[in-house]
This record gives C-alpha cells, structure tokens and sequence, in this order.
RNA sequence: GGCAACGUAGCUCAGCGGUUAGAGCGGGCGCUUCAUAAGCGCUAGGUCAUGGGUUCAAAUCCCUUCGUUGCCA
C-alpha cells in the first residue's frame, strides 16, 4: 500500500537570486524527502514557484528601468536552472503569473467572499495626490515614533527592527519624489481570521508529530490572539480582484501566494492530461501535505494557509509543517542588502552539486540556527564524502576490479563478521527510511555515514590486501560482502547525493536510472562485470576555503 | 520593555528524568598499506552557564541571576 505525498515548498521571491540559506532552509529537505518517497514506491507531487508580485519588485523594476515582468522573467528562468543543476527534482516549478493561478486565487477568493470569512472595510493609507495613487507602505519615510530614527519606512525600521505602520510615522513623505503625502481612507477586504482562532488552536494542539520550535510558536501565537487582516492593496502589480469596481486594487501577495499550492496542483493535473489528478492530494484523508518552508514563513503555513483551507471547508489542511531554522554565513546572518551570501549560480561555477548538498544536509537547521563556513565545507568534503565514503567505494571497487577479472566475485561461506556486517544493511535501510519520513535529515545522512565507517572498519579486520595472497576465496567473499554495502549505500545516499549515487549505481554494473530502484535491499549479481573505477569525489585544495572566503568578503557592501 | 529559545569536552554539536555524560573535527600515541597520503584502534579527565528547588534519582522538570539570539509592542 503506497502512501500519498503531497510536498509544497515556499515560493522564492523573484527579485533575487537563490542562496545558501534558501538551499538548505527549504529546498534540500523537500527534495530529500522527495526523492526518498518516490524510491519507496510513493505518489510524490512535489510542487512550488516563482512569487512574481509584491512591492520589492516594483522597486526593482523601476531602479533598473524595466517592467517588473522582465524582472521576474530573468530570475524564474535562473531559479529553473539553479533547480536543475543542484538537482532539486520538482514536479512543477511554475510561476504566480499564470493565468491559472489568477483563476484558481479568484475562486477560493469569491469562495470565502460568499461565506463571508472575506468582508470590506476601510483603512487609511497613504496617498500621494500630485502622482495620484496611494503609496505602497514601504515607499514612506519617516521619523520612527519609537527610536527616532529619520530613515524608517512605513513597514518597518530598519535601525531598531520594529514593525510599523506608515500612520505611525512622524513627518512622513514620499520616497519618490519626495512629495507631500497625505493619509486618505481606502476600502479593501480583510480576511476573518478572528473566526478561525479557536478551531486553529484545536487543530494545532492535536499537531504533537509536528517539530517543537514550529508547534510552540503557534501555538503562542495563537493564544496571543489572530486579528482580521487586508488581502487587498492600493497597486497594480498583482492579481486582480473578483469583485467589479476595484481595478486600481490587487490582491496582496501573502494571500494570493499560499494559494499558490493550489493552484500548482491543478496546473501540473493538467499538464499530466487529467485535470482532476490534483485531487486525490488535496481531498484525500489518506494522502499527507508537508510544507517546507524557513521559520519566517511559520505563520503563515500553520495559521493564514489553514484558515484559508478552512474557510473553503473542501480541502485538506497540512499534516506537517518541517520549518527550518536560519543558517549562517561565516559566523554573521546571511544578508541579501549587504550581499553577505553564497549564491547557487555563483557556487555551481566553481563546484559540484553534491558536495554541497551534503554539507548542507550535515549542518542543517532542523532545531537551531547553524552555520556554514567554507573551512567546514572543505573539511567535510575532504574527510567525511571523499575519505569515509568515497574513498571506501574506491578502495572496494578497485581491489575488486583488479584481482577479480573485472567481474563480482563468488562469495563462499560467510563468517560471523560476513553475517554481522551484512545484516546492517537491511537495518541501516529501516532506521534511515524512519528518520526520513521524519524529516530527521541530519540523523539519516548520519545513519548511512555510520553504515560506510562500520565496512571500512571490516576490512581493516579482514585485510583482504593480505589474504588475497593465500586465499582467494576468502578475498572473494570479503568484497563481495563489502559491495553489497556499496550497493546499499548507493540507495542510502541517493535523497542526498543523487548525482554521485547514480554514477555509484553505473559503477555496481546496474542498468537504468537508480530513480527506478527499491528503498530495500539489492545485492550485487556475482559474475557481473563492472566498468572500471572512477573516484566519486574530488578533494579539494585547502587553499579554497581561504579564497572563497576572501571572495565572500570582497563582494560584501 | 514583553515573550521565547539557547548556553554541554579546544571547536561544531547530539542527548532532554534513571547504569561510570556522548559523536564528529582538532591535538597526542599506536597499527595498517588495498585505496583520492585514504583506513583502523587507543587517548581528551568537561563544576552539562549560575544559584536555588522538586524527585529515590536531573544536563534532562520548576524558579533566580548572567550571557547570546530570535519574535513582538
């Protein structure tokens, strides 16, 4: 009975390009567990986007001089090609600017505007009457009521860190142009949310497989009590409303974007020619929703999305949210203003994908905040994926090569140590497998590196070195033992490594994409022949963490 | 200012009520030579930030203080 898995991932902001810390905050772990889900035999549809609307665009395109479509359409097709190159595997990566998204936002818009979860109302905003529009919050400046500061903007301060409201501000003015600014009422809708309090804390407090730091941050928030809130904007950048009479209003981004789950769904339904293929994800008790996002994005996938799903009353809410923690840079937080990042097109230049998204499995956020560092990332390429893991496909593989014709050897009778080593793998294949439908990354990379050092550990006992001189079938069914290891770390390593496992799985002699494999056992076929080998890994020089280092600080402002 | 999390070996961290507190890396000693000078074994005597409390029993639960970080007003 194979299990139904629907994986959504945070829509990056196309204003940008992807980070480290995007990488390893949500996009690693989903693939992972994609990955993991589709070689046991499960029903994946991993799906996310591009988030093309929001005011940073806006002034983007306009500091550049261009429409904000060209701005998304440079960085959309750049995320594709970070996704393919890093070997992020998803079903559909498309876009909140597609006419389906517009048609399926409208419907859960009109959907919740009946039912009344989405009522009018009026606010005051600001409003610039010489450029005639209302001003987006972050185009005001102003004094900041709390410390003073004559920078701050109408969404926050960015001396002191409060949020603020542009009605908050003191002397507030226009950026642009620096033109007078008044505050003029506006009618907008507001998401009832206040309705959703008590039915979200109920549903939160049954949430107990859900990580720690996610379920207490909800659950506080939650009795701290949910306010209504706008979905709609003064601005034209963005979807538009349902509703006859709003053309110089848009739906706002937060609302419009968590929909995009949704609406990528349906999409990708279509493109496999069976438009209700989304269904069965989203209406199916049986079938499971993980959302993996960074924790800044916590509210709004286990409060606003829930609601949302509610409100509509027809489809399924999350079964887990696997936010992660914040990953550091070099000891500082990472910062896109201050260019204080890595930045994937930038990596992949220079370096494979795999080691990457090893280091960044090793040291991921799953509890706390971590850091990278390059220093670290040299030395646990050196020591743990070349010297621990690939050097012992090396080793095994050569031996095997060389003294063997070519060809997997005939194992003989097994010895104590056969059995025992042997009887890991189908262990160290549950225990991984658990620890990944857990989403508890870390330990199952840790579990396979465990099983990688227990074979070296054999044949350093076995010295198949020596016996090869003396008995060449006790040699055989010394390695014939150790590629089977082989053969099981191919699997275990494939949601992490998939581009090194997939060349392991050439090297074993198998045919096809190791895509196709079983999440179990698969023994080498004695009498295979084998290519010759090739090391998995490249060392890198010591002197890289050095220079990538001093390239980090020479970019950074 | 309010709230929360964290503070464990030189470094990065795991453990989160129950035998002598663990891992990886670094350091020290030794073994091995098939392999990308890779592998394996042994070794670190750390008041588990601090001061109290609960308990037969606390790094693990509760409170104080100090420090760090995050969220919020």
């Amino acid at each position: 009975m194979s299990e139904r898995i629907f994986i959504a991932v945070a829509w990056p902001y196309a204003n940008g390009p992807l980070h480290l810390g995007h990488l390893a905050g949500c996009y690693l772990p989903a693939d992972i567990f994609a990955r993991y889900h589709r070689m046991k035999g499960s029903d994946v549809l991993m799906v996310s986007g591009s988030d093309q609307h929001g005011t940073p665009i806006t002034i983007r395109a306009e500091q550049e001089g261009l429409e904000p479509q060209q701005v998304v359409d440079r960085f959309h097709a750049q995320f594709l090609d970070s996704w393919e190159r890093m070997g992020i595997s998803f079903d559909l990566f498309t876009t909140t600017g597609t006419d389906n998204h517009r048609q399926v936002v409208h419907e859960l818009f009109l959907t919740l505007l009946k039912k009344d979860y989405i009522y009018k109302d009026t606010m005051l905003l600001p409003y610039s009457a010489e450029s005639n529009r209302f001003l987006p919050d972050r185009y005001v400046q102003g004094t900041c009521p709390h410390c003073g500061d004559e920078r701050a903007r109408g969404d926050q301060c960015d001396n002191c860190g409060r949020t603020l409201n542009p009605t908050d501000l003191i002397n507030p003015r226009s950026v642009i142009g620096g033109y007078d600014l008044e505050f003029r009422e506006s009618e907008h809708f507001f998401l009832r949310l206040t309705a959703f309090q008590e039915p979200l804390l109920k549903w939160v407090k049954k949430q107990s497989h859900w990580r720690p730091n996610v379920l207490n941050f909800t659950r506080r928030y939650l009795e701290d009590g949910l306010k209504d809130r706008a979905i709609t904007r003064d601005i034209l950048w963005g979807v538009p409303i349902p509703v006859e009479g709003y053309d110089s209003k848009r739906i706002y981004v937060w609302f419009e974007a968590v929909t995009g789950y949704l609406s990528a769904a349906k999409e990708w339904a279509q493109s496999q020619g069976d438009p209700d293929a989304w269904e069965p994800f989203f209406r199916d008790p049986n079938s499971r929703a993980y959302y993996f996002i960074g924790k800044d994005n916590i509210p709004f996938h286990t409060m606003i999305w829930p609601a949302m799903l509610m409100g509509d009353g027809t489809l399924d809410l999350p079964y887990d949210v696997p936010a992660n923690e914040f990953l550091n840079m070099e000891d500082a937080k990472l910062s896109t203003s201050r260019n204080w990042a890595v930045w994937l097109p930038d990596y992949l230049e220079r370096f494979d994908p795999d080691p990457l998204r090893y280091v960044l499995t090793a040291i991921m956020p799953e509890t706390s905040d971590s850091n990278f560092s390059w220093s670290d990332f040299v030395r646990r390429n050196n020591q743990e994926l070349v010297a621990t893991y690939g050097n012992l496909v090396h080793r095994v593989l050569t031996m095997t090569h060389r003294n063997f014709d070519g060809r997997f050897p005939q194992p003989g009778d097994l010895d104590e140590e056969d059995q025992a080593l042997l009887a890991r793998i189908p262990q160290a294949l549950e225990e991984a497998g658990d620890q990944l439908g857990k989403c508890s990354f870390r330990q199952a990379l840790g579990t396979a590196m465990a099983l990688a050092q227990a074979a070296n550990r054999y044949i350093d006992a076995k010295a198949p070195w020596q016996t090869m001189k003396t008995d060449m079938q006790r040699t055989g069914t010394t390695l014939w033992v150790c590629l089977n290891v082989l053969s099981c770390l191919r699997t275990l390593t494939y949601p992490f490594l998939p581009f090194s496992a997939q060349r392991l799985h050439e090297l074993l002699g198998f045919e096809g994409s190791i895509q196709d494999s079983a999440w179990g056992v698969r023994e080498v076929r004695a009498g295979q022949s084998f290519p010759q080998p090739t090391p998995l890994f490249t060392k890198l020089e010591e002197s890289v963490a050095e220079e990538e280092m001093e390239r980090l600080r020479a970019k950074a402002t």
